[in-house]
DNA sequence: TAGATTGTTAATCGATTAACAATC
DNA sequence: TAGATTGTTAATCGATTAACAATC
């Protein structure tokens, strides 16, 4: 409903949400609580509310959420339902993975091309798209009308790969390479960092091990 | 140095700290000041000071804070330096991706033993790891003193897997399937929510349209 | 009606930002 | 000394939590 100033922290609730809701058996009653939706997730009720008031703002007193409307709309609050075409750079291991999980395209993402500099696999076909020389990022971005660029590039490219995607006309850089990627105003950029993940769990792992130890 | 609770949002930028300091040319100088950080990595000077506070303490005032120091200090604090066994699950593509990715070493996670369910895969070898029967996840576990747990497998044997590393002694899991596990108090979980990145890259992304219409 | 529920307003909490003191 | 720097204390900001009003 509001378009000011969304939280990160909204969007990823939002994804449990609906995550959540897709997976109720077909079965289930028209409406659910907020209440419930709470409980399930492990977040306080009030901030469920809030969100959905801020994502839907359709609830019905006493009664609760209509279980479909809230699916659309939050569906929509997540842009999940206008799809973007997408290309990737770098066809390894991890490239594969991503391209074969042709699931991106119910969250709105539809990969249209694939690049990577290896002979090997010039022209090669994976998960249906073929792959082409990434040499031709900045020409193929533009006539294929590509908005977001995957990069699962090695580190020592990828800030290469990015500047010929943003020069062929992508506005939002997915990246998983570890690098920070230098990007021009106006571009959204998500990095994905493994190194800081690993982290966030070993910390959590140690702490959990010291409260143990400690009690 | 303190022990306390630590903000993930510190966990987060010390990665990045670590990241830059050990890309920094050999031949830089030995000290480097808390404001040439925050400029590299765009982030407020004095938050690079707090954090870095708390992470080593020992800045010099009007010299700065030793790299080589920072830099061990860093690895400590995130916990890289003491290896923990791991074991993954799941020899898809992006099981492979993570199994060959073999520099996790160096964030502190060795992967002893990989498990699928498929026959084809079963005793077959990546990344010089041999792929084992997921119905052993629990006897090797306990056997190698694996204590931090990878799942990669499909959404729907994501929790059985789960349940069987816990079981075998896993602490920590770091989870890639898209849903939300449930874990005893006491373990340490970490996912990856794939469709909550790209929905924060999407929102990002609008913003970044509309902003630039609205002018 | 009574109770379950949404939704709003106020209070709390924690992180970031700003101002400033200390010092080599 | 003067200036660059760390580090601390206070102010601001935003998100979460708590209390309560509205209502079907």
């Amino acid at each position: 409903m509001v378009s000011g100033a969304i939280p990160i922290q909204v969007v990823q609730r939002a994804a449990r949400y609906l995550h959540y809701l897709r997976k109720l058996p077909p079965d289930s009653p028209k409406y659910i609580s907020a209440t419930m939706i709470a409980a399930a997730l492990d977040i306080y009720d009030v901030i469920v509310r809030k969100d959905l008031a801020m994502i839907s703002g359709d609830g019905k007193k006493k009664v609760g959420y209509s279980r479909m409307d809230l699916i659309e709309d939050i569906t929509h609050f997540l842009g999940y339902d206008d799809s973007t075409e997408a290309v990737i750079a770098g066809v390894g291991n991890l490239g594969k993975a991503l391209l074969c999980y042709r699931n991106f395209e119910k969250y709105g993402m539809r990969i249209v091309a694939a690049f990577d500099t290896d002979p090997c696999l010039i022209d090669a076909e994976i998960g249906g798209i073929k792959i082409i020389d990434a040499a031709k990022i900045e020409n193929l971005c533009l006539r294929l009308n590509a908005k977001i660029g995957v990069i699962t590039v090695p580190e020592a490219a990828a800030q290469d790969v990015c500047d010929a995607m943003i020069r062929g006309g992508i506005g939002a850089i997915w990246n998983f390479a570890p690098i920070e990627l230098k990007v021009p105003q106006g571009i959204a950029l998500k990095s994905e960092d493994m190194a800081a993940s690993l982290a966030i769990l070993n910390k959590r792992y140690q702490k959990e091990k010291n409260s143990l130890g400690g009690t």
